[in-house]
DNA sequence: GGATTTCAATAACGTATGTTATATTCCACA
DNA sequence: TGTGGAATATAACATACGTTATTGAAATCC
């Protein structure tokens, strides 16, 4: 129920100004609602309204075709917006679900026009966010192409493992997991029971500790070796603090 | 070789003034290179420099597994933009190749900032593109996820054919082609052998004309029926332009 | 304009993953 | 503290698609 996980996020990239923090702070509490858990919070076809920003709680975005087949396709964790300037889109062409119980700020419009009339390192880590997760999206794509049943999972759990890690949502080599395998399958292109195969192949070889609503990763190393992750699409690194540092001016940056 | 495809897209959505036109113009003309087919433009792993703007002929981005495993994740055709503020990040997470003789102009940095300054309209549009194609990247995740061989082949086949049409590519039902069956393997996760049996299945249902390099879709709706097609995604619809009358201030729009 | 390579077509066979079904464990809530 | 529904586990069987191989048809190249 806070923004602490965006900041922290935002700042692995750009360095934000105390009056850049107080912007996003007020924006994050003015409008706040709630949700419980297996609710949609948008529906695919209504007009996109304002921009959510995920301040506590998992959700999906996800996809469903008229005959039922359904795909999730990207996960949202604390801290993750979920589509900066939607606003100018007709309608939606996805939904989005909650998995747990979930807060939201909606930030409007207006809140993304004041940020770029003045606050040039707040719209370059949106930007980043932005590419980010394009990204994220097309190793999705390669993730469903190209990867076995074992690497695609193995992969999926190090993606959410890493941006949990980064949102600070990690406590040594455990983390909260509230995705049933029925979420994971959705997400995998799997079967039900084919995700229950792989995660038990994945438990023997102890690349993962999955009980209850809690996993572990004992050896992240040799989980992204069995996932052929590489890590370089979240884009993680801190240089572009540099980029900062190294002259964005206030009027740049766009 | 013009940027006429780029314009005729944008202006799909938001309506740019002369100006406007004059800023594309320049930017469009002042830096353009040319490629042979079969090469690669960008790699994985260097520093993004520019951003690109097709002006003619068709182009990929992919990524590679180590074992050469290789996912086509999205196309680019005449108008597209590869990554608008791309050289934010500090290295590229994809590869991006052409597959005929391709002309591109590299947009610069200094490019954005002047039209994040005092061109809103532009700025307006190039949002309108990001979201597009991300839009496409989670419609692609579906495809991969959830449809069967058929499906995913016809409607990789309807969104080339409609994003053609955009671009004014295409001559009553027939276009320019140039992909082989191994690049359509690897888009869309499929082994060639499979492709080629389904490219046969979809003949046989007079769904598609391919020869040569020429695709002819004699009945889009029906192709699109086979590839449980929806439009919505590719956000084709012009009502945006009333964002545009209905007063998005210079100021605004970031 | 024949040689060479790429691309497309077809066949035979193999397998990773899907499907259906049933049992078991877990957990929310009365 | 028991009870019902969800989530997980396991088994038996089915299939869509992959693999390997060979052939033929187009492009491409001296």
């Amino acid at each position: 129920m806070s923004l602490a996980s965006l900041v922290r996020k935002l700042e692995q990239f750009v360095r934000l100004s105390p009056l850049d923090h107080a912007i996003l702070n007020r924006a994050s509490s003015e409008r706040v609602r709630h949700f419980g858990p297996r609710v949609d919070i948008v529906r695919e076809g209504e007009k996109p309204k304002d921009v959510h920003l995920i301040l506590s709680g998992w959700a999906y975005r996800y996809k469903q075709l008229e005959d039922g087949r359904r795909q999730v396709v990207s996960f949202f964790l604390p801290g993750d917006i979920c589509d900066v300037n939607v606003f100018i889109l007709r309608e939606m062409d996805h939904s989005i679900g909650t998995v747990t119980s979930v807060s939201i700020a909606d930030l409007s419009r207006e809140f993304f026009e004041q940020v770029a009339a003045g606050h040039p390192r707040i719209v370059m880590a949106f930007w980043w966010e932005t590419l980010v997760n394009a990204a994220i999206q097309r190793e999705w794509t390669m993730n469903l192409g190209q990867r076995t049943a074992l690497e695609r999972m193995a992969h999926l759990l190090c993606e959410i493992w890493l941006r949990l890690r980064l949102a600070g949502l990690t406590n040594g080599d455990s983390c909260d997991f509230p995705l049933t395998q029925a979420d994971l399958a959705d997400a995998t292109g799997l079967s039900k029971v084919h995700v229950n195969r792989t995660l038990q192949e994945l438990r023997a070889a102890d690349l993962i500790v999955l009980k209850g609503k809690t996993l572990a990763v004992p050896n992240l190393d040799r989980l992204m070796r069995a996932g052929l992750f590489n890590p370089n699409y979240l884009h993680m690194d801190h240089e572009g603090r540099q980029l900062d540092a190294a002259g964005t001016t206030d009027a740049a940056a766009g």
